[in-house]
DNA sequence: TCCACTCATAAGTCCAGGTTATGCCCTCAT
DNA sequence: ATGAGGGCATAACCTGGACTTATGAGTGGA
């Protein structure tokens, strides 16, 4: 396997059209970059670029494995955008806290936004549930928040920036799979749901939604455990839609249809009543805008 | 930014619980998994992991970025698993020949599920339009092809695989990111559309639906150029469905609502009349059903 | 014809990440 | 209590891969 580097390399030639001036991009030397898109091409089996004295130009392999790769570096970028938000940094401009699945999906994205508009603003971020987030807002540790969950906490002021849907997930084999008829409140209040445990946002929603009843075939303790369990075929799963958006593309899950249940939460910006989102703050909350 | 062993040695860490085991399961040394640990939380500048003479467990901040790390860590899987079966294997048990578009976004995640069913199986694996997958099948290069298009290649026998939408996208700052009426066919015949050059599917399956008629406001060569000129916001553009998942769910782009235009198209399996598809080929295909 | 660009090759340096060897800490079972 | 075993850390050493600089050779335009 090529490594990051490698990859992010590739991405640069075919985007420059040349080894040399991708090379001068990443700041290594031209016989560095030459060098290392050939030990890639030894790896893989397969040539990559066609060089010519006039420049290097992808051939039909190499377009395809840079369309992988970009996956792939775009999910560093994220992984990097996070890492560098989570060291901590009391010099920090923007200090945001936000819960799990909003740091987890969604924040990442943001900041590399942000990131383009302010590329000066150093960014940090704390993760924890809607009372840790109330708690540092309040004590002026930070300067911004995102909870997930029914109201905004006392002394918050908030906005809506992103509403977060449960969806019934299945394995492709699952004889739900094939439903079309939508399954209604009652006959998912009957079935035996891979779940999280007794108290999380997730299951405070549906167990809401359902009128306090859900019948847990296992609980799990993580997003990522639920979801690992639903993808073996464990049985039926409910989720957020931002967990599951790449498991329901590559087919790994599919969304069952659901009528007559209540399975929306929304995602909010807080902030402490009267402080008025200004600057670095109000940069951010306009890149998380334009969604329904 | 950590390399990619490293994330696999930290997601290996959050499974196993302990970092000799998950240094075994790498196949490296307990002193090596403890060093590049302690180098990425250096990097990082944050502990990842909490460790006590009976094991280690993540931190918060480690789950976190755990969470994101395995995206990083699938799509290098993707990569591998597509890479594997671009290297030309005379060999090959199961060699498949794929439009570009199925073999960008689909076949990596069909071929890691089949190596998890047929780990011995050697696929290989060429792209190429409808034309070149039908030739090779006919010819008998290739056991089995996908196709995206309106029908069958003579000489085929095919099913159809999975549904190919296209969608209206902008950038989340374009006017019609907020529209809630749907466009109608005039309406989007009329726009300029950021489009595939003449000659591509998609661009085919647009102006079939519109009866002639798109107005080019650019004109790029590849998806992904495409893609990078409305996310840039340069305008509105029409993109396969599979090829803009990551990015609405990340809201870097808008789904415009449409109405009243069909665009859709089949992605099929193919095979010469007559080959009954079994083996390989058949365990392939009943991965890629349960699919509406 | 010469310059400006491309890429390839060669020789040398250096460090990251691996290894082995060892020690300490904790827990559990004898 | 006491050893065995699992878990982690540290130290010393080795090696290979990836970088550098220096150079050459092909192509095309001024």
């Amino acid at each position: 396997m090529p490594d990051l580097a490698g990859l992010e390399l590739l991405l640069a030639v075919a985007r420059l059209g040349s080894l040399g001036r991708a090379a001068r991009e990443l700041g290594i030397t031209q016989p560095a970059a030459s060098g290392r898109i050939r030990s890639m091409e030894r790896l893989l089996g397969v040539a990559l670029v066609d060089r010519s004295p006039r420049g290097s130009r992808l051939t039909e392999a190499g377009a395809l494995v840079t369309d992988w790769a970009r996956r792939i570096v775009e999910a560093a970028e994220a992984f990097d955008a996070g890492a560098q938000a989570l060291r901590d940094r009391r010099d920090s401009r923007l200090r945001v806290a936000a819960s799990m699945t909003i740091a987890e999906y969604l924040l990442p994205g943001w900041l590399i936004a942000l990131r383009a508009r302010l590329p000066d603003t150093a960014v940090s971020l704390l993760a924890g549930n809607s009372a840790v987030v109330a708690g540092r807002l309040l004590a002026g540790e930070a300067d911004v928040g995102f909870v997930e969950g029914i109201g905004v906490p006392a002394g918050l002021d908030g906005a809506v920036v992103a509403q977060d849907r449960l969806v019934v997930v299945v394995a492709p084999g699952h004889a739900w799979a094939r439903r079309r008829v939508p399954l209604g409140a009652a006959e998912l209040a009957a079935s035996p749901l891979i779940l999280r445990e007794e108290g999380s946002g997730t299951r405070a929603v549906l167990e809401a939604a359902l009128g306090g009843l859900a019948r847990p075939l296992l609980e799990l303790s993580s997003t990522t455990a639920v979801k690992s369990a639903a993808v073996s075929g464990a049985g039926p799963a409910v989720l957020s839609e931002l967990a599951v958006g790449e498991e329901l593309a590559a087919r790994r899950l599919v969304r069952v249809p659901v009528d007559g249940v209540r399975l929306r939460r929304e995602l909010r910006a807080v902030w402490p009543v009267g402080h008025v989102p200004a600057g670095p703050v109000r940069e951010l909350l306009s890149l998380t805008r334009g969604v329904r």
